[in-house]
DNA sequence: CAACGTATGTCAGACTTCTGACATGAGTCA
DNA sequence: TGACTCATGTCAGAAGTCTGACATACGTTG
């Protein structure tokens, strides 16, 4: 696809194709997500929110691949919005853990649905054996990129 | 990794792990590219021209799954900077040829070393045959994703 | 106990990218 | 030829994310 000007090697890239994959899912739960006035960042933190309550925000962001400080933002939305709840004061430490409120689970729902239909039409042609080995790969270059050490 | 709280699925949806991944190397690669001045849309707009040569704004903006908006943005610091030439007048159309400088042709090479090491590092651990398997994984992703039709 | 390093929440400012909008140039078709 | 559609370049404003900075809380170590 695309022209075929000089026959590049971008189109044999692991890492070209890596960032071209995340782009198009993004834009496909972006237009899915946006008519539910949510965004990716957005539903990240509520889906993280639904399978594990008591998260705080650096978690979040963490788990949402975004800072803290980008994560503290849109949690402060969400909680003047009446989508997630924390305590005033953190039961230990600074972090506070923060909960779901059924307003928030209900938006999620919607928004679960929605992005899960995108995950099944981007597995639609694969089988169970290409997932599986798809999810080493990239299971396998996310640890080879966080493992440190090795000077190269 | 991370906490083990609920035992979630995130780790087993591929859709979480391409996000993660894609993650993990942007940051990879930004923190190479950093000390040299540049951010990853700056590479790969310099390398998109390295390879095909007279792309224009909005192909290179495709190419670098920005919008041609933003790559206009950069382009056009590109252009002041002295790392890419447009022509004032447009050959054909309204698409302006961009072309690299010896300038932005010497900034890359220390770019493109730096990102290659990167991939290189991602790659580590897996056989020439796991990395295929991953190429077709990953562009059967985007075939599906991209390919509309298909209602569910 | 005191000092240190680490992790957290938060504020502030800057940067990047995005959406919306407009005008221009090329191709198509009646 | 004229109308229509599409792609492009560009400007302007808005939104999201980032870096930098600060204060606080915990654990470790002397």
């Amino acid at each position: 696809m695309s022209q075929s000007g000089t026959g590049i090697d971008l189109d044999t890239s692991l890492g070209y194709l890596l960032k071209e994959a995340s782009s198009v899912l993004r834009t496909a739960m972006e237009e899915v997500l946006r008519p539910l006035g949510m965004t990716v960042t957005h539903y990240s933190c509520l889906e993280l929110l639904a399978q594990r309550p008591g998260l705080s925000n650096s978690e979040l962001a963490r788990g949402a691949f975004v800072t803290r400080q980008s994560m503290n933002v849109l949690l402060q939305n969400l909680e003047r919005d009446g989508y997630v709840t924390r305590p005033a004061q953190a039961p230990v430490g600074k972090a506070l853990p923060a909960r779901l409120t059924p307003r928030g689970r209900r938006s999620l729902e919607r928004a679960s649905a929605a992005v899960r239909s995108v995950e099944v039409r981007m597995l639609a042609g694969m089988t169970e054996a290409e997932q599986a080995d798809a999810l080493r790969s990239l299971r396998s270059m996310i640890r080879s990129l966080r493992g440190d050490a090795v000077g190269a």
